[in-house]
DNA sequence: GCCCAGGCCTTTC
DNA sequence: GAAAGGCATGGG
């Protein structure tokens, strides 16, 4: 099936580049997105954004995008506080949406991301699908998805470290073991700082992965990750002169409130592409 | 050879 | 509770 959307507010190279999914491929004038065990095509033509996906999939895709939010506000909120480096990237960067990620992927995929580089992220990611993740076909090309936490603790941390992941293969391993004997419950129905904290309890979680798990998996939009980029924008655009990561996150979550995660991935993309 | 990447854990004071 | 090392790996 396909529905398509006002790509002002929904460009697929923003959405997908911004560095809050590692899972798709750039395929020509489209992108293949693949998310928990199930894959679709985006492409932006002209004045429309189309996904393309299975029969059933409709609205998991719909879900997956935000595309019932609003982002006309979420962005014009964004400029009315007249910082002109998120003034530009809400401005250049209108149609970068939060996407509603799976919550087991979410709490991997950002253990892997420490300390690391996006495209070394998205190879060691890939390799831990194609080793353990079911291998199906979308219009006839395979992919594989992600694998479930069975086959995660099932793995070992020698998997891990043969997939690329380093150093942080105990700590997969460990957290795939005590989510397969405990299960997400105790994550469910917390508000965002609770969240953050239970969160921070799992091997290899800190306070950084934490807020992007609770972002991107448990739509918890007051979240403010805060990583060496955004510790250089803090310094160099807002004037700030904390070193503490903390305090850094408390300054821009009592600054930007409910729209915190929005904005951060504003400024997190907008410096990242020199904007 | 250096430094850096969507940091976290452990040890030490 | 704060501060400092160590850590796998690949790119620039």
């Amino acid at each position: 099936m396909k529905f398509d959307y006002d790509s002002k507010f929904f460009d697929p190279e923003q959405t997908l580049e911004c560095g809050q999914t590692f899972r798709f491929e750039k395929c020509g004038s489209f992108y293949k997105v693949y998310a928990s065990d199930k894959a679709c095509k985006v492409e932006k033509r002209e004045n429309k954004t189309v996904v393309e996906c299975e029969e059933g999939d409709g609205e998991f895709f719909y879900d997956y995008f935000d595309l019932a939010r609003d982002y006309s506000d979420i962005c014009e909120r964004a400029k009315s506080f007249s910082f002109p480096l998120l003034t530009r990237a809400a401005t250049a960067c209108s149609g970068l949406r939060l996407l509603n990620q799976n919550r087991e992927e979410m709490i991997y995929s950002f253990i892997v991301s420490q300390n690391n580089n996006i495209p070394r992220i998205k190879g060691v990611i890939s390799r831990i699908c194609r080793g353990l993740g079911e291998k199906k076909s979308f219009f006839g090309e395979e992919y594989f998805t992600f694998p479930t936490t069975v086959k995660m603790a099932g793995a070992g941390a020698e998997f891990f470290k043969k997939a690329g992941a380093g150093y942080r293969d105990t700590y997969l391993a460990e957290t795939a073991d005590e989510i397969l004997k405990r299960g997400l419950t105790r994550f469910e129905n917390l508000d965002g700082k609770t969240l953050k904290k239970e969160l921070m309890t799992l091997k290899g979680v800190g306070a950084k992965v934490a807020d992007c798990v609770a972002l991107f998996g448990f739509g918890k939009r007051d979240s403010f990750p805060v990583d060496t980029w955004i510790e250089k924008i803090y310094r160099e655009d807002f004037g700030g002169t904390e070193k503490d990561r903390e305090k850094i996150n408390l300054y821009f979550t009592r600054l930007f409130g409910d729209i915190s995660g929005y904005v951060q991935q504003y400024l997190f993309y907008a410096k990242r592409l020199n904007l």
